[in-house]
Parts: C-alpha cells; sequence; structure tokens
DNA sequence: AAAATAGTGTCTATGAGACACTATAGT
DNA sequence: ACTATAGTGTCTCATAGACACTATTTT
C-alpha cells in the first residue's frame, strides 16, 4: 500500500504544539485550572440521590453543587476523584468512574475551570452513612425520560422544592443519569448501588428507579439468572411479612467489565 | 423526609475547593497544561485506519502520535478539537465526539499534561484526501476483539511493520476503537464512515471493520430497513459488474442521538 | 451464457412479555 | 385462614440466523 506519506520536508512543526504556541505564547504561562466534580448517586424509596453541598461564596453562592476540588499536580484524575470522595463524604472504597469532560469557556464566571466529572455508586448503607453527616444534602434527582438526548437534571430539597444548582452541575447529573441507563442493560452497574446481598425484587427495583420505567417481573428474573453473573447464596430473606426471597451476590468467578 | 441537613456550622469551607488550597497553596499558579488529542478514525479495504503524525522532538522524538494541541483559555474543548482538526488535517464539519480525558501524571515525562481526546469519523472521500497530504501518515489500526475490556491498539506502517507510539496514544486508540464498537449498536455512527449514499453492502463492510466479525447479512438488511434510519434513494449504482444495488441516504426526518 | 452480487421468502431457534399457578413466610 | 410476595411452567410474539431461491447487471 502507499497510504504513507512519511516526513521529509523541514518546514515540519519540531513540535505537536507549535503552530499553537504561535497564537499563545504571551500567555503560555495562563493555564486553565483543572478540577473533579464527582456525583454521588444512591438509589432508595423508588428515587435517584446525590450529594450536594451548598455553596457560600461566590460564584453561584447559596446555590447547591457537586463536591469537587482541584486535581493537584502529581495525582491522577481518578485519585483526585477519590479523594474529593473521602475529603467530602468519607467514603473509600466505592465504584467511581470518568463520565465527561466539561470545559465551555464561561461555565465559570471568574476564570478558565475545566472540569472532569466522574460519577460513584454508593449502596443503601453507604447513603444511610451520608445522610447522617453534617453540612451536605442528599438530594432526589429526577430526569425527564424524554431528556434521552440531552438536557439537565432536577435536584430537589426535602421539602420537594426545586434546588437551584451551581455551574453545568445539573447538565452534568443530567449526563450521569443518562449514562447509567445506557450502562445498564450491558453493565453490572445494578450491583454497585445495592448491599452485597440483595434479593432480586430489591435488583429490579434499582433498575426501574435508575430508568424510570416498570420493567417485566418473570423476563427481569429469566434475564438476570440467565445472564450468570448472578450467584445464589441459599439464605433467604427473615422476617419480611410473606414468603422470604432468596439472597443473591454478584458472582466473582465471572469476569465482567 | 428528614433528608436535609442544611448548613448551620460556621466552619464549613467558604469554598468548595478550599480544604484542597490548604496543601496547594504554594503551587497555586501551577496549573496543569491541558491539550485535545484527536483520532481521526476512517474505514476502507476492510480495515480501520488513523492519522498519525511524526514527532521531532523529545519526548517520544520519532514516535507517531494522534494530532493534538493546546487548549486555549477562550475556546471550548470541542473548539480546540476543530480547531487541530482543521489545523492538523485541513478538514472541517466532520463528526466529532469527546472519548475521555487522559491524565496519569506520568504519561507526559516533561511535565503535568491533561489530555482530553476526542475522535472524529471520516468518509472515503475525507479519508482519501488526507492521504494525500504531506507529513501525515493514515496508519492501519487493529485491535483484539479480546481487548474487549481494555488494552491498547497497534498500529502498523505502510509495509505492515509495527509502529510506535507517543504517551497513551496506544490506549486512547484502543479505548476509540472500543467505543465506536459499543455505539455502533444503537447509534447511528456507521453513516458518518460513509458517504451521503451508500449500499447496504457497504455499510455492513462498515460495521463488520469496525467490530471485527462478520455480520449475518440477511439479519444485518432487515434490521437496518425495519429501523427507520435509512432512506432509499430509487437510484441504483453503476458499473458494478454485478446486479446494482440500490443507494441509500440517512432519513434526515427521523431523529437519531 | 457465465459470473457476481442484490434482494425476497420461509423455516427455525431464541428471548421477551403475558398469564396462570404453586410455594412459603408473618399475622 | 388470610395476605403478600417468591418462584415456576407454559403460551405467544418478535427478532435473528440459516438457507433456498429469484433478479439484474457486466463481461
Amino acid at each position: 500500500m502507499t497510504d504513507t506519506k512519511l516526513e521529509k520536508s523541514p518546514d515540519i512543526p519540531p513540535e505537536n504544539d507549535s503552530e499553537f504556541l504561535e497564537t499563545y505564547d504571551a500567555s503560555v504561562f495562563d493555564h486553565p485550572s483543572v478540577t473533579v466534580d464527582v456525583a454521588l448517586i444512591s438509589v432508595t424509596k423508588g428515587s435517584l440521590w446525590t450529594l450536594l453541598v451548598r455553596r457560600r461564596e461566590p460564584p453561584f453562592s447559596g446555590y447547591w453543587a457537586l463536591p469537587g476540588g482541584f486535581v493537584g499536580l502529581d495525582e491522577s484524575l481518578e485519585e483526585a476523584a477519590s479523594r474529593v470522595l473521602s475529603t467530602k463524604a468519607g467514603l473509600s472504597g466505592v465504584f467511581l468512574e470518568q463520565l465527561y469532560t466539561f470545559g465551555q469557556p464561561d461555565r465559570d464566571p471568574r476564570t478558565r475551570v475545566i472540569t472532569v466529572a466522574y460519577y460513584a455508586l454508593l449502596d443503601r448503607e453507604q447513603a444511610r452513612r451520608l445522610r447522617s453527616q453534617h453540612e451536605v444534602l442528599v438530594s432526589r434527582v429526577a430526569v425527564d425520560w424524554e431528556g434521552e438526548t440531552g438536557g439537565p437534571a432536577t435536584a430537589f430539597g426535602g421539602d420537594g422544592d426545586v434546588l437551584e444548582l451551581a455551574f453545568d452541575h445539573g447538565e452534568i447529573l443530567g449526563m450521569v443519569v443518562r449514562r447509567l441507563r445506557g450502562k445498564l442493560d450491558y453493565s453490572p452497574i445494578g450491583f454497585e448501588l445495592l448491599p452485597p446481598r440483595f434479593t432480586l425484587h430489591e435488583l429490579q427495583t434499582v433498575h426501574e428507579t435508575l430508568l424510570g420505567r416498570p420493567l417485566n417481573k418473570d423476563s427481569f428474573r429469566r434475564r438476570m439468572t440467565a445472564s450468570g453473573v448472578l450467584e445464589a447464596t441459599g439464605v433467604k430473606q427473615a422476617d419480611v411479612g410473606h414468603r422470604p426471597a432468596e439472597l443473591y451476590r454478584l458472582n466473582k468467578e465471572i469476569p465482567h467489565g
């Protein structure tokens, strides 16, 4: 094949970025700030919840924001997100995955801030501990099913009032929910939102809450048991006022990406 | 519900990022550099291709790299990627989407560089124009089907030799291909790799090349015609040495996310 | 006519939804 | 016994794969 036109002219830029530097030279030290913002997602009572912190200073003073922080020069993005999780929520060892990077020049009115958004998935127990913390709000989140192709999420306070979200955090939350909806079919993320042992019914409720629509019970059970990612423990529920369901756990033998 | 523990203590940090600043204060002006790298993907001759540029200076001098550049303080990430596309490849108006952000502290040995990776999809005609340019190499790319869960791509030169890729660009290319494979089922990205009018066979070849495995002809035709995203033009191929196939185009009436 | 690919019709296997039925806990 | 949910068996319908067959162009 003759697809190769290899380098032969002397006017090739010496660096990947040199032609940019021509126009950028004077401000070469004006690098943008880079932050991570983390959406801590949990599912209970048939709703989606996320942790928000209230801003006390401009910009967006009084608005609610996802917990976040600057990326240190010696830490990876994931380490920065982990640090935010630990500092702002006292959590470690939770499922954490990169979502998207938001970099509109005007998203922070002060200065250029590019943020790498992450989402973390919490089970009931972790979410419960969060609710007992001070200074944070675990807020209910809703995304229109219509909002499939885009659009922000709405966050609600304890009294059902709509919360004003800082920056583009409404958009970030909207994208988190849509991403989770999309991954649910082919990725074992539902389990991250449940304790280590759970019933099929609990798993179905998590899926339904995430998707925002009811699922067929028979089909759901068949799909899950046939997929091989579940493992029956032999143990059953206790004290439930009806026939106890079997508890399942994630099958660690199967590699699940 | 009593999920709200609103702010009431005076020790709440005044800013989202203040506790980070405690440890960061001295180097508050040492922001990381932020770049965009763009993988220009095309499909022809049953293979995947991407544009690579050869580095002429350290680090990774002599290695091959994705085209990229610094993000300007006043441009969005997408605008930066568009600019790279136009400056390095002379292309505009092509499909462009953000992939992932790579930020390992040691990915660039000189200094901290966080890169936001994008991928662009080119049709035959755009790829052909690329191949006629100087100073760039349109390289064949392969990703093990096994590499479903991760791992880098391999790039090949014109003589079939393996190219050494700079930085983590092999990982980036691997993730691009896996992302495309995943999106193919539920997103009309296959059309971006074809000219405005194409036959069902050409579309199937694009899908097969991307996926790295053969597809069932009958099922593929049914799926595509039933999906409603295709529109028959009534026009047929000419000069093909066999029965000419009907040409289809993307149905612009249907909203497709 | 031969070669080559386009396109259709039909049968079968598989998975989802619907529904009826049985099972087992607490009260 | 009653209630509520767990779990099974079976039927139907939609979709994918397999295969046979017909159609239409160039050489």
